[in-house]
DNA sequence: CCAAGGCCTGAATG
DNA sequence: ACATTCAGGCCTT
């Protein structure tokens, strides 16, 4: 198989342009083009070159640098298409977010659409969470577990959930409690970390690898969602096909298990790239 | 176990 | 205009 071109693994370039928008994050604004984000209680300003500023001074490693990037597009160049999609985007990376900021957004993703998504997260920041201003800008951090849980259900949806109002709060109140501990789960192994955070009501399947590759260090976790099935319809084998609307509990996991096979324990990172790829083969149908 | 139906909301379609 | 449909799923029956 034809390797990867060298320079592209050299370069090592972070493309932060296409990370932000590859649909990890929601809450990053571009201010006379410089983006800033949102990060749990942080805020984090980002150059060209992807080093980050924090508002609190902390070291995050916010786009895993720290990861050895050419091992892992090696390791998951397992086919043409990854392939393709790594040449097109070499620059896209993962992103290492805040925990409960990440578990609300997916949540909130459910059944949704990335606009309405960003909306609902923004009044939810403007209605609970703290006012700070950073660099003669005024910004609202994303709420903290307690502002959230100690709010009322209808407070919650003036903000547009609509019935994951209810979701957002029972999780708000599990983390404020200590039921679920981001460390700790952090350093669970995959499955045992997946089954913890599936215990919250309106967290199946999808929005659970999405929490676990993008904020709880799980690189083998592969979210499967609509666009990721007709991805792997369209691309590899037969037996991702569906003719059922709804995926069992039982299939989902078979489909996992393909994937590491095929993709080995990098295969978040696959998914993003081959995610990007599509969607923005799709969006070009419309521009 | 599996499959169908309903769900807040708002933008896009017809 | 207005009604349907549909969108990065999930839960209940």
């Amino acid at each position: 198989m034809r390797p990867l071109p060298y320079e592209m693994l050299r370069s090592n370039k972070i493309n932060t342009e296409i990370t932000i928008n590859s649909g990890q994050v929601f809450l990053w604004k571009k201010y006379d083009g410089v983006w800033y984000g949102l990060n749990g209680q942080d805020i984090l300003k980002i150059n060209e070159n992807a080093d980050v500023e924090s508002y609190q001074n902390k070291e995050i490693d916010f786009f895993r640098k720290n990861d050895r990037i050419e091992h892992i597009l090696k390791t998951i160049s397992k086919d043409k298409t990854v392939r393709f999609a790594i040449e097109k985007y070499p620059g896209l990376r993962i992103v290492r977010q805040d925990p409960f900021q990440c578990l609300i957004s997916f949540i909130v993703s459910a059944n949704s659409n990335i606009q309405k998504i960003k909306t609902n997260l923004e009044r939810l920041s403007e209605k609970f969470g703290d006012r700070v201003s950073w660099n003669e800008k005024e910004f609202h951090l994303f709420p903290e577990p307690k502002a959230i849980a100690k709010a009322t259900i209808e407070e919650i949806k003036t903000c547009g959930l609509g019935y994951r109002a209810k979701f957002v709060h029972e999780a708000s109140k599990i983390i404020q409690s200590g039921e679920l501990d981001f460390e700790y789960l952090k350093k669970s192994d995959y499955l045992e970390a997946k089954y913890a955070i599936q215990e919250v009501t309106g967290i199946g399947n999808k929005v659970a690898d999405c929490i676990l590759l993008f904020s709880l260090e799980k690189l083998e976790a592969f979210p499967l969602d609509r666009w990721m099935i007709r991805i792997l319809q369209k691309y590899y084998m037969d037996e991702f096909k569906f003719e059922t609307k709804t995926i069992t509990d039982r299939q989902y996991q078979l489909m996992h298990e393909k994937i590491i096979d095929h993709f080995g324990k990098y295969a978040g990172y696959a998914q993003q790239f081959l995610f990007k790829m599509e969607r923005e083969n799709y969006q070009k149908k419309w521009l």
